[in-house]
DNA sequence: CTGAAAGCGCTTACAG
DNA sequence: CTGAAAGCGCTTACAG
């Protein structure tokens, strides 16, 4: 019950048991010099009859590898980040790494310290969702000390790494499209659309009405707004910027009150659309609020993660991303670059995959909207 | 851009440029005995000048501590163990933990291999949930080898280690006394109920009733069995086999064949309770595709997680299981133990916040049940 | 309070 | 193919 952590059984002990070197030892359990057959069979054996386990450590010093890939996520028990670090964890198990993983919370500091921690713990290499994507000094530092990163979901302005993305605006566009086959013109977006240094929401359309943008440094949900506003160009249909909105922050409660901000007010979207899965929750949570029925009210459609779609009510339609996929990519694209390659930084972008799950409600005739009225808010919640 | 790694400011270096030994150096960078203040501020400067870091494998080889946690988690892709980790991770962080993180999906040779990697790793204490509550060869092994663990979620028979779990019959009891208050009598159960030594359900079921079955070394399902049967024998209602659902596997698609089978025979249930996340989605697919109006047709309540209910549809009632609070207290009796702590093993079982959403719907009048026929079907893939 | 020496458990050249 | 020696970057007694 008090014991101490019993003593490891070193390759020492099994050199000694076996009548070998250490050195001779190391090579066969190491497995990595020449030795005979005999010899082999012998050390395993003492090995064996010992319960030797390799200490990790004494060889990660002194090969200067550890067999870890260190990954900084922004919340791993969002769905978003659980589906990526799955894939992350399944290319490292079969390549025989582990993964040391941490939170940012995507706040600056927070991630300064996971980088800090990993470094220290000398990982091979790291994953990591940048935070903030012009001020990543931390970053830069580990690149130029030559410890390989891969950037996931964003891109850093400026960092010599490699990234995967998901091609959001091409999804976003997709998303709008199939809504607008259905035969809907007023589609509203409900989006977090957050940071942006220049500026406020209408110069950022204009800018992109006029091809001033750059979509690939943008932060995705912005990316999400550019395929929006491509979709409606390309058929033709004037953007009204009252159903562009903007919840400025990563919240399903601001979210809901966007919503409800726009679903009340005059000239209400026939369809919206959610740029992410915690845009669509709070979207959802204003639509049960004002006892809309989905899809014969409001047709729904959201850029999503195929976990988060499996909760989505019937009715509702929604693209996923490929996050085991960006995970998996990522993990292979690091371990390349630990086991020493040195081509050119590459950017996956992955395509969203088209899981739609329902189909958009073809737009009806007019007559409806006025049924639900905002008098009737809260009457669900009985 | 072929640079190899920058080679690492070792202490060596500081102790030098600040002309001190690496002793002292190394007292004043690790902190960990006495140095003048002159000495401190000469060595940190130093360190400053020469973008001094530790290395902690180093540091590690020779304390014999990694400052890290392993854990092994079934999925950390799903709801439930993403949560878990994130509670896990928070408190790691606090305390300067990192922690190595692994899937077994409950597969028992790959929980083996795992624990053998977070071994080699040198963690200093693991946190797991066992796959199998019997054979646990490597667990007990690494106990006795001095390597503290927590188990989350279930209990090995026989384990002498630290546990916590939750209140599975306390919970799932709630659930029905909530639907036996709303007048409900006959209540289908949708239940995984996959592994149990012991024989069938029928067996069980007798076992339970003469207080011959002890909940604790039971899987989580079958504990919510056991709170399914206690609430019916404490109200005094005889249980209906035939709304006992054995699903046996962990599988969404056979939980929403097992409900189509129990919705579209006779005898139809008024209300269903399904005991965990990935039951709950088979069903909703169930009641989906049978057109059922919720809770018009059958009032529908969940064992469930907080992440997960997010996504429920108004009107269905669930119970969250407090799944970070598990990890958040896994984390701190690891780190108790790995403190030094030899206090007697602790079990910690943890309440079910009713962090209920929804209410269940009175049981209605007759003639409601009719309305909705088998031949219904599949009328909602239009 | 500080330093010289030994050592954690391995791997790496270098001889043989 | 095998062994003796050195060393990875730190910390730990042990003297002073």
């Amino acid at each position: 019950m008090t014991e101490k952590r019993t003593k490891n059984v070193t390759i020492i002990e099994v050199a000694r048991l076996a009548g070998v070197s250490t050195a001779t030892a190391g090579r066969v359990l190491g497995g990595y010099g020449y030795s005979s057959e005999s010899i082999r069979d012998k050390v395993r054996e003492a090995a064996e009859k010992l319960g030797y386990r390799p200490n990790l450590l004494a060889r990660g010093l002194i090969t200067g590898k550890t067999q870890t890939i260190g990954v900084v996520a922004g919340d791993m028990e969002s769905p978003f980040y659980a589906s990526v670090l799955r894939g992350i964890a399944d290319v490292a198990r079969s390549r025989g790494f582990g993964i040391v993983v941490t939170n940012s919370d995507e706040i600056l500091q927070r991630e300064r310290e996971a980088v800090q921690l990993l470094t220290e713990k000398q990982v091979d290499g790291m994953i990591v969702t940048p935070s903030d994507l012009q001020t990543a000094q931390h970053l830069r530092e580990i690149v130029a000390a030559g410890c390989p990163i891969v950037q996931i979901d964003r891109l850093v302005h400026g960092l010599e790494a490699d990234a995967v993305t998901v091609d959001n605006a091409q999804g976003a566009k997709a998303c709008i499209e199939h809504v607008i086959a259905a035969g809907h013109r007023r589609i509203g977006l409900i989006s977090e659309l957050e940071q942006f240094a220049a500026g406020d929401l209408k110069s950022f359309i204009d800018l992109e009405a006029h091809g001033r943008v750059d979509a690939a440094t943008l932060y995705p949900s912005w990316q999400r707004l550019v395929g929006y506003l491509q979709a409606h160009r390309e058929a033709g249909i004037p953007v009204d910027l009252d159903l562009v909105r903007r919840v400025g922050a990563y919240s399903a409660e601001a979210a809901k009150e966007e919503t409800l901000d726009l679903l009340q007010g005059n000239g209400r979207p026939t369809a919206l659309f959610t740029t992410d899965g915690l845009m669509s929750a709070g979207t959802m949570d204003a639509i049960s609020e004002l006892a809309l029925d989905l899809p014969q009210d409001l047709s729904l459609i959201c850029f999503d993660d195929l976990e988060w779609m499996r909760f989505l009510r019937p009715g509702i339609s929604a693209i996923a991303q490929p996050l085991n996929e960006m995970g998996r990519t990522a993990a292979r694209l690091i371990l390349a670059r630990i086991n020493g390659d040195t081509s050119p930084f590459q950017h996956q972008i992955l395509a969203p995959s088209l899981r739609v799950r329902g189909s958009v409600a073809p737009l009806k005739a007019e007559g409806r909207q006025g049924s639900t009225r905002p008098e009737r808010r809260k009457s669900a919640k009985a």
